[in-house]
DNA sequence: AGCGAGCCCTGCAGGC
DNA sequence: TGCCTGCAGGGCTCGC
């Protein structure tokens, strides 16, 4: 599920039933994740109410009051959901039994009490404390590339990272140090969008005086256009993604590319067909007929 | 130093 | 029906 837009969703989601409700009990259904949960983790935020929920990169962070951050990762299966108990069990998990879910909120907000439960099969995900005055110095965040939403991102700081870069695109867009928050499924789009192969070196994009080629600044609006696109769409809608309002989630969009391997390329006029190789370990889809 | 490979873990789809 | 293999949105750590 997650990548940036997909955060971005459980974020927007999540926020109406947390922010300003009271964090009345943290249960912790085992000791880890794919790290060890923090120290005293239920003790130190039992009891605080939930400032604000935010996102930096693929990461959630739910400030709560006295200068306490819980940063959230949900690695490739994490989801939340919601449990009203004044509404009942509207919603249909996947995980009937509960089984997975690792981390309950339990929360208060007037006379109502609700649930907000993380789920993660894989357990690739994480929970870590830090103060929200010292979020800066946590390790992961200390090297983050900009987010690219807004203006952080743009063409010129993107030449001063590609320059001299042997490395494939694909993989240098992946480095979440040189962008933050971006996937497999949102490079391999950005990539088919700014008709670029991912196979392409990245110093290959950058003109001899280190500025931006014309290629790279298509890839500059193609990053940002595919992720506004796709944050305007509720984050992708995969197989298992589940909404944080508890309901499944469901297959409107496909994409262009990813997950598409053997069907027709959908740039206008193109004619080629999607193909699938590996790079580093991981899935690459693009069309080798429009992507040079 | 800058890469890629291996690995963490469970679930699911596809082949036989 | 079941068993096997391969693959999955991420990122840390370790080699070369």
């Amino acid at each position: 599920m997650p990548e940036l837009p997909e955060v971005e969703t459980v974020r927007r989601g999540l926020a109406p039933a947390m922010e300003g409700a009271r964090l009345a009990r943290l249960e912790l259904n085992r000791p880890d994740l794919r790290f060890p949960l923090p120290e005293n983790f239920a003790e130190a935020v039992a009891g605080r109410r939930i400032v604000s929920l935010g996102r930096r990169a693929k990461y959630l962070l739910i400030d709560l009051e006295n200068d306490l951050t819980v940063i959230a990762h949900l690695g490739m299966s994490g989801s939340f959901r919601i449990e009203d108990e004044t509404l009942g069990e509207f919603h249909h998990s996947r995980s009937k039994d509960g089984k997975h879910d690792h981390v309950i909120f339990h929360l208060e907000r007037e006379e109502r009490l609700v649930k907000v439960i993380y789920n993660d099969p894989r357990r690739f995900g994480f929970m870590h404390l830090s103060k929200r005055s010292e979020l800066d110095l946590y390790p992961a965040f200390a090297e983050l590339g900009p987010e690219p939403t807004g203006n952080a991102l743009d063409a010129d700081y993107l030449a001063t990272r590609f320059a001299g870069k042997a490395q494939p695109l694909k993989s240098t867009l992946l480095d979440q140090k040189v962008i933050a928050g971006l996937g497999n499924i949102y490079v391999c789009e950005a990539l088919w969008r700014s008709h670029l192969s991912p196979e392409r070196a990245a110093g290959t994009i950058v003109t001899k005086t280190g500025k931006p080629n014309k290629e790279l600044l298509l890839l500059n609006e193609s990053i940002r256009e595919v992720i506004a696109d796709a944050i305007a769409a509720g984050g992708s809608s995969l197989r298992d993604h589940i909404q944080t309002d508890g309901s499944l989630g469901y297959f409107q969009h496909s994409f262009s590319v990813y997950d598409q391997e053997g069907k027709p390329c959908r740039t206008a006029g193109c004619g080629g067909t999607v193909a699938r190789i590996t790079q580093a370990g991981r899935s690459t889809f693009y069309c080798p007929s429009c992507q040079k």
